[in-house]
RNA sequence: GGUGCCAUAGCUCAGUUGGUAGAGCAAAGGACUGAAAAUCCUUGUGUCCCUAGUUCGAUUCUCGGUGGCACCA
């Protein structure tokens, strides 16, 4: 049976380059599992592996997708699972070598390839304006109330206080005129009925002591301003929001940013490109945000 | 040197008409099947700066001290 090893962690534990040297030790590739270093644009902020380290194995998903083009996990394992059965054709049969590495810290993406999710329908761009308005014209009250009516098994279910959710299950609600808890059929927790994988998983969680791991991460955000975080951050905001976003108020500047945006690293440093905040409490923003994100990390893979 | 103001949770501060105190942020724990670097939930005992006094009782009032800030010399 082919081997996939899965390279999990959070952010800043060091991930990139162990991964480099298993791979490049066996020459095998790297499927990279970071929903934000596919942007291409991105390279400072998201701490995507460098043109040198890239040169040391044949990479996936590094780079390869503008800021306006939306991408979520459901595409991510599509997209890998495609790359996976094509590299187990291409294998010479004696190797004993894993057939690749994903490594990456975006949790639901991993558990995606590893474990799949249900196949649930494209939900068209009118059907999600409609139910964003739904949101941000009525509120939370509102989305509650249209979920408990069109789909209350998954009402009893949910985090009734996460709009994120609950907009989720009306987009499908109204995309197939069906519940959203009908398409839920594969539990990915319990992964009972996990989808069939032509590979096992071995998986390996890198980590390190908080107090480490927090360090590293601090002294990570000051030197991506080194390398010019902010000019990068700046051209984003061009590309996506347009060249005049300056003269934007920071909630209308906000409303206009691609989800790729919507990322720690940029968020924070669009109030202070607007001249709200410093960039000293930018940078402070920055460091504690990414340790937020690092701690949500250890705490979904503590507890699987 | 003088006068005034301030001193409460890791930080910024609120408050107690005298009965030992609470918000935001931070921090910690948790959830999460297509936005996942997103989104959401839970958790607040600390010599209330120190000393003495008044009082049944002081973090709260008074005297003194220490530290900080402001103004005047």
């Amino acid at each position: 049976m082919h081997k996939l090893l899965v390279i999990c962690g959070p952010t800043a534990a060091g991930k990139t380059e162990y991964a480099l040297r298993l791979a490049e030790q066996w020459g095998i590739p790297i499927l990279n599992a970071d929903s934000r270093q596919i942007y291409r644009d991105l390279p400072i902020g998201t701490a995507a592996p460098t043109p040198d380290e890239l040169k040391r194995a044949k990479h996936y998903f590094v780079g390869t997708h503008a800021l306006n083009e939306s991408y979520n996990a459901g595409a991510f394992e599509r997209d890998a699972m495609t790359i996976i059965r094509q590299l187990i054709e291409e294998r010479d049969h004696k190797s004993e070598n894993p057939i690749a590495i994903l490594s990456g810290g975006s949790m639901l993406y991993i558990e995606a390839v590893c474990k799949g999710l249900d196949d649930i329908p494209e939900v068209p761009a009118s059907i999600r304006r409609e139910v964003q308005r739904l949101y941000t014209e009525q509120g939370l009250a509102a989305l509650q109330q249209a979920v408990q009516e069109a789909d209350p098994e998954y009402w009893a279910i949910v985090d009734q206080r996460n709009p994120q959710r609950l907009m989720h299950c009306l987009e499908l609600c109204r995309t197939t005129g069906g519940t959203y808890s009908a398409l839920r059929k594969r539990s990915a927790i319990s992964s009972q009925q996990s989808a069939i994988r032509p590979f096992v998983i071995e998986r390996q969680v890198i980590t390190r002591p908080r107090e480490e791991l927090y360090a590293r991460i601090n002294a990570r955000v000051h030197n991506m301003v080194k390398q010019g975080l902010i000019d990068e951050a700046d051209r984003a905001f061009r590309l996506t929001i347009g060249d005049d976003y300056r003269s934007l108020s920071y909630a209308d500047a906000f409303a206009r940013l691609p989800n790729s945006l919507r990322t720690v690293g940029y968020q924070e440093l669009l109030p202070y490109l607007l001249g709200q905040i410093s960039m000293e409490e930018a940078i402070t923003q920055i460091q504690t945000n990414t340790r937020h994100y690092a701690k949500r990390q250890l705490t979904w893979w503590r507890n699987r």
